[in-house]
DNA sequence: TGCCATGTTAAACT
DNA sequence: GAGTTTAACATGGC
C-alpha cells in the first residue's frame, strides 16, 4: 500500500470531499471521533507516506505502514475492521490497519515539505547536503531515510540503485559529486514515473530490480541481500551495478 | 498453505 | 546514555 506516490493517488481519489462536512465518523482508532464531527475539510496533504486531512483546528494523519488500505464509497468488507471512516453528503471514505494520530500543532511547524520527493517543492540541494552530513552510511538505507527524502520505500530503493547502476552498499562519501546528483534526482524521477505506472495498473510490469531473480543488462542472476542497517531486502547486480570506494576516485 | 512483505515505533538488550 | 536488536502490529499475494 504505501510509498510516496500511492498516497498521492489516495489525495486525489479522495479529492471531492474537499470542502464538505463530515457527517459521520468512527471506527477503531483510539481516538477521540467528536473532534472531526461536524468539521469541513479544509484540504488534504500529503508528506512521503503520511497522508493528512486537514480540518478547521485539528489534523488527522495517517500512515498506512506495510499493510494499510483504503476504500471509497466500498460496502466494507466484514472480514476487515475499519480502523476510521468520514462520511460526507457525497461518500464515504475508509481506512484500514493503518497508524492515525490527531496533530494539532501547525503542519507548517512540524513539516518540511521540501523533503518531500512528491512535493513540488522538493529540493534536490538540500537533500544532497543531508546525504552529504552522513559520510559512513550505505546508500541504501540512506534512501530510506525519510527525513532526507520522504516517500522513498523499498521499491523506490531498488528501482532507483539499479537504474543509476549503484551498488547499494556503497557509502555515501565514496559517491562521486556526479553520482550523488544523478541518485537524488532518480529517486525524484522514479517516484513519477511510479505514480505514472501504479495509475495504469502496471507498476509491476516495469519493475526492473524488485523481486526480480535476473538482471536484464546482463542475464546474471541478482544478489538478494537483507542490507545495511535498515536489513531491507535488496536485489542488485553485482556486475552491473557499481562500488564506489576511496580507490575509484 | 505457509511464507513473506511497499513500514515504523518502542521496548529490551549490550 | 548511545547504539543495536527484537517484537509488535496484522493483511494479502503468491
Amino acid at each position: 500500500m504505501p510509498e510516496g506516490p500511492t498516497i498521492v493517488i489516495l489525495k486525489e481519489a479522495v479529492s471531492k470531499f474537499k470542502g464538505k462536512k463530515v457527517l459521520e465518523c468512527g471506527g477503531n482508532a483510539a481516538i477521540d471521533f467528536s473532534l472531526f464531527e461536524n468539521k469541513t475539510v479544509k484540504d488534504f496533504k500529503t508528506w512521503g507516506k503520511h497522508f493528512i486531512i486537514c480540518l478547521k483546528s485539528t489534523n488527522i494523519r495517517i500512515h498506512f505502514l506495510l499493510f494499510g488500505s483504503y476504500s471509497i464509497d466500498e460496502k466494507i468488507k466484514p472480514t476487515r475492521s475499519v480502523r476510521l471512516f468520514l462520511k460526507f453528503k457525497n461518500g464515504t471514505v475508509y481506512f484500514y490497519t493503518c497508524s492515525i494520530k490527531v496533530i494539532d500543532q501547525d503542519l507548517e511547524k512540524i513539516y518540511d515539505w521540501t523533503a518531500d520527493v512528491m512535493n513540488k517543492e522538493f529540493d534536490p540541494a538540500k537533500a544532497r547536503k543531508k546525504l552529504r552530513a552522513k559520510p559512513g552510511t550505505l546508500v541504501c538505507d540512506a534512501l530510506l531515510d525519510q527525513e532526507i527524502l520522504a516517500g522513498v520505500g523499498n521499491i523506490i530503493k531498488n528501482e532507483v540503485l539499479y537504474r543509476i547502476r549503484l551498488h547499494p552498499e556503497t557509502t555515501i562519501g565514496n559517491l562521486p559529486a556526479r553520482k550523488l546528483t544523478e541518485l537524488v534526482k532518480e529517486c525524484r524521477d522514479y517516484s513519477f514515473e511510479f505514480l505514472r505506472w501504479k495509475k495504469a495498473n502496471e507498476l509491476k510490469k516495469h519493475w526492473l530490480a524488485y523481486s526480480k531473480k535476473v538482471c536484464s543488462r546482463c542475464n546474471l542472476p541478482f544478489i538478494k541481500k537483507y542490507c545495511g542497517k535498515t536489513k531491507r531486502r535488496t536485489l542488485f547486480c553485482e556486475n552491473c551495478q557499481i562500488r564506489y570506494s576511496k580507490a575509484t576516485h
